[in-house]
DNA sequence: TGATTTAGGTTACGCGCGTTACTCAATGGC
DNA sequence: GCCATTGAGTAACGCGCGTAACCTAAATCA
């Protein structure tokens, strides 16, 4: 195939694209001329009139820069690489934008790669190893991670070459820096809210106690009961499976097991699903919401606490301010900076629906 | 600052990076050979000592290719970028989802730029200019439009320059590729189904009868029931907000408008969120699904037809399917082939669930 | 025996751009 | 009238890599 030159505008396709040469050419300048004006140097002395000229011929050559090239000559990329699972369990997606804004904002991009590691130690960490390096490979400047939630995690070696920053879960190992919901915040705003409401008994609904969102939580939710003199039944907190299913069956031991006066008038659920197959529960039992038995998620699934009836009065999880956040916390690291504290509590405020 | 030499091995952070010329000295060869072995070169020869011998070198040094640098030498990114307000309202993520899957599979990355467009002509069409621009300064090979819902859009220009394929929309000026669902075919089998259980009056939440979802999926029921020898009936299809609230109220509306035997026995919600209302109005009215009433929706939106109970049977948007057939369409339009249609129909599937 | 092929490489160029060092005329100081 | 400065730009190198063209010694062929 014949070197085509590349001076005709906008020809067929596939055409070579054209080059900073070519408005040079065009302006009747340099090349370094042309890349002085286009990067703004202020110590660069062109004056108004070439500038002009160059201006305008990149307007009428349509010149566009390539960033790849410009990433190798100036040594770096503006790129910052984000591995999750979140792109096969979207759970969390809010994490992407959150995080995809501020970069839009820091003139960086964010390069998006999948992991598939459904567990701390999964089976297939290949597919994680291989999105990493190809993220190094395209030199990423920093490196996010991210989980569906808020759990331990272990990051392959590689991520270490460059700063790296965790979101919605924290280093196994202890070494990296991470982002991570202040989910004892939470579980206190939501049972505060609670008893703000005049509940004096408040039932639980708990997930998988191990988990750091259910310790977290209910942490909280005692915090709160202890600062108003009461405390947490035990007979009240029942363990459920994270589903609507799980949340249904918790809720009939609770509202069974009572007499009409015994009975919790609350009832927080530690995740919205559950809080989903609570509401079944209590109105098949001819309670109303939040008349009889108020409930309180978290969560905030917005498909669930949005367009359930009555909505939903649930706590959220800040999954696009921790998204934020990594991101600069990535460029205070990137550009050298110390970083503020290995691990970053963000708040989870409560979002009032009509469920109290 | 002083040019570091890089020849040693894993130093001080932010070092240079090790290169092909560093892998060629420690092996003792030219940085071309390192070249071939590395891309496996059929023509080139090289003996199996020397290739062993950079093979090791390049595990030693720990050697990884620049991609910018091939892709500027090769004048191949190996990128294709996707430009999707799915990234702002994540209704539709399994778009991303199964794009990346493939894209993956054909060794391309997936560049994901956010767009805001809300409607087809909206007001900050900024956003999404800025995001195909940046785009095409990553010199991406192909451009994927991706929709969170079914409707005609209007593509800026500048994604002219390279192929483009629209997923989950069409182009409203009907020059570019596109990839729906089948609605028709969708709303079709959901009515099959209802009358494969016995079904003969069937109800029907409708959406916004205008876009391209609500007049398809309600073609493919007069189809279905024109095949057994059925009629809609007009009084039978009434409108909704395409909410939970929506549902409720549009099945209020059906429900009590009929004595019990008028009253029809199946309910076909235009999407799940609606089928959710639709939920609270028959359990409100003592009755039971699937028993009373059968319930089908569109859409399976997990988090709501996975854990309604009972379960909700509806069809499935092929959102990852449609992914990855764009992905698909992009490599053949790429490679210089010939596209298959201009508009692709990808089916939906029926989800059984326990609705019906 | 001389000509040709082949294995096994290497030299050199260019991809598009950032950047440092340099040139060259015009101006200013004294 | 001579040197120093400044304004306005240019030449040239290198970023890391793909690749066409070339080279050399040994093997093969007629």
């Amino acid at each position: 195939m014949a070197k085509t030159t590349t001076s005709n505008p906008a020809g067929a396709a596939r055409q070579r694209g054209v080059t900073m040469n070519d408005v040079a050419k065009h302006a009747g300048v340099s090349r370094t001329a042309v890349s002085f004006v286009l990067s703004n140097r202020e110590n660069a002395s062109i004056s108004e009139e070439t500038r002009a000229r160059i201006n305008e011929a990149v307007q009428a050559l349509g010149y566009r820069p390539n960033a790849g090239a410009r990433a190798l000559a100036s040594q770096r990329s503006d790129w910052y690489g984000i591995v999750t699972e979140i792109v096969t369990a979207p759970f969390a997606v809010d994490i992407i934008k959150g995080a995809q804004d501020q970069a839009w904002l820091d003139r960086k991009f964010l390069l998006i790669a999948p992991s598939d590691q459904a567990d701390a130690v999964g089976p297939n960490q290949g597919l994680e190893d291989a999105a990493i390096e190809k993220l190094l490979e395209q030199r990423v400047e920093g490196l996010l991670y991210a989980a569906t939630y808020h759990r331990g995690v272990h990051v392959p070696d590689s991520a270490s070459e460059v700063p790296t920053v965790l979101i919605n879960c924290f280093d196994a190992d202890g070494r990296l820096p991470s982002i991570v919901p202040d989910e004892r915040a939470g579980g206190r705003v939501a049972v505060e809210r609670l008893l703000q409401a005049g509940h004096r008994r408040i039932g639980v609904i708990n997930l998988d106690p191990d988990i750091p969102a259910a310790v977290g939580r209910l942490a909280g939710a005692r915090e709160a009961l202890a600062e108003a003199g009461l405390k947490l039944d035990p007979q009240l907190v029942v363990p459920g499976h994270a589903t609507a299913d799980g949340g249904y069956e918790a809720a009939c031991q609770i509202l069974d097991r009572y007499t009409e006066k015994d009975r919790p008038t609350a009832l927080f659920c530690l995740n919205d699903r559950m809080a989903m197959g609570a509401y079944d529960a209590i109105k098949e039992r001819g309670l109303t919401i939040p008349g009889d038995i108020a409930v309180i998620g978290f969560d905030n699934q917005e498909l669930i606490a949005a367009y359930l009836r009555p909505k939903l009065t649930t706590v959220a999880l800040p999954f696009e301010k921790m998204g934020a956040l990594g991101v600069q916390t990535l460029a205070a690291l990137t550009a050298g900076q110390p970083i503020i504290a290995d691990q970053q509590l963000v708040g989870c405020p409560l979002l009032e629906r009509s469920s109290v």
